[in-house]
DNA sequence: GCGGCACAAATCGTATACAATCACGGCTAC
DNA sequence: GTAGCCGTGATTGTATACGATTTGTGCCGC
């Protein structure tokens, strides 16, 4: 998740990473409990190290840490949810205009794979596997933009947008943006700035648009289900 | 420094918060090495919380753990410096556009105190306090504004700017910034946030222009004297 | 005299043990 | 029958101990 080259607690990341990767397709719910021995039993480390990767976590608004009371996958609140896409909104389409300037043909090369993979997965019906890929796209054009910095920030919104839309998707129909993301490649590989700025800011909006941000989201339900899903 | 209400580890975040702070202040300089036994014995605690608080600095990218060496106060390279102000640019001018729409008198007036608090500093000769203040001044719009997600994020890069000004500041001549300031503070009494936007555009502009951005800030020299300095 | 190797000291990485706190159950009293 | 209390179990917070890795030093050979 962190673009830095962060080579610290090499077996700690791992254990973020996994868990990450886990809410990211959304096979970890909002609002479960994560105990700290049985993470770690689950990935073979002892508590030291989960702690330190459930800190992580909780450092990207992943993981809420309550005192005395342990980890919880966050749950984030409407606020939290608009103020997400909000900055999003700010950060995106300024970087695919970089994007769309300094895009190599190996980086739409690699784009183009990715969309591929992403619809195989729809296809597949794995649809959690489809919305980590559809994030990691915009990751990779921050990648591609070439600013390390803003890259991170991005990386962090797309994940918290995750579990946002675990939370306040409107309907349960595939992630329907494969065509934007389609288009955006073609803006990048015709090094059309203006276009890929364009097509980010209405592609982020549409997202918006198939939330549901006006009312605060089923707290209880949800968590019941997700706690008796263990 | 986080603006979330991060209620986990007080300790620990204790400890970070005091490590921060001396970095703010430039008390701690880029690159000393900062090892776990001697911090541990200066807060009190053991490496246990230590180790958290390193972990947590070196997500905002205020220390640098390396593996098995141990952690360090970072010493961001140029193109980091160059990164985190472009960040900065992005962000903070549209931040001061909502601060300023929204901006009560009661925020007007904390940050009034904020500047005279601020030239107090200077005045007494404490450099060190008045960076740490002016770098408040903008976590403080920031806040004002109204987005604890963006805020966030502009606070880890005002961190961060803190020790590139150790590493890249032209020379020793005490902020000159302060005017930029009460410009800011009088756009935003007067809630005309476009000029609040500009104001801040051309205040980033200036501080860069501080910089001497061109040179890798010489590298062992500054190293060497860090650490000897302790 | 200089370069390279081996050993020793220091420091970090991880696991484990113990203490503190909280959640849940049953119990008693009203 | 219900509300409140207390004890027990489970879980987190912290410290410490031990193993792994690195760094510095001294010796040996060249």
């Amino acid at each position: 998740m962190n673009a830095m080259g962060k080579t610290t607690n090499q077996r700690g990341r791992a254990v973020a990473e996994g868990l990450a990767t886990a809410i990211h397709e959304h096979r970890l719910s909002p609002g479960m409990k994560l105990n700290e021995d049985e993470v770690g039993e689950i990935f073979g480390v002892s508590r030291t190290i989960v702690r330190s990767a459930l800190q992580s976590l909780s450092h990207e608004h992943l993981v809420v840490i309550e005192p005395n009371r342990g980890a919880f996958v966050a749950r984030p609140s409407l606020r939290e949810a608009r103020e997400v896409f909000e900055a999003r909104a700010l950060l995106e389409p300024r970087t695919a205009h970089s994007a769309a300037t300094r895009a190599t043909p190996e980086d739409i090369a690699l784009l183009k794979r990715h969309i591929d993979e992403e619809h195989a997965a729809i296809d597949a019906g794995e649809t959690g596997r489809a919305l980590r890929l559809s994030g990691d796209f915009h990751i990779e054009i921050a990648r591609i933009a070439d600013q390390a910095t803003i890259a991170a920030f991005i990386g962090q919104l797309v994940a918290r947008s995750s579990l946002i839309i675990a939370l306040y998707w409107r309907r349960r129909k595939a992630t329907c943006e494969s065509h934007a993301h389609h288009a955006l490649l073609e803006a990048l590989e015709a090094h059309d700035a203006e276009r890929a700025e364009e097509l980010m800011t209405s592609h982020l909006v549409d997202l918006v648009s198939l939330l549901d941000l006006t009312e605060p989201a089923d707290a209880p339900s949800s968590l019941r289900e997700a706690l008796g899903a263990r």
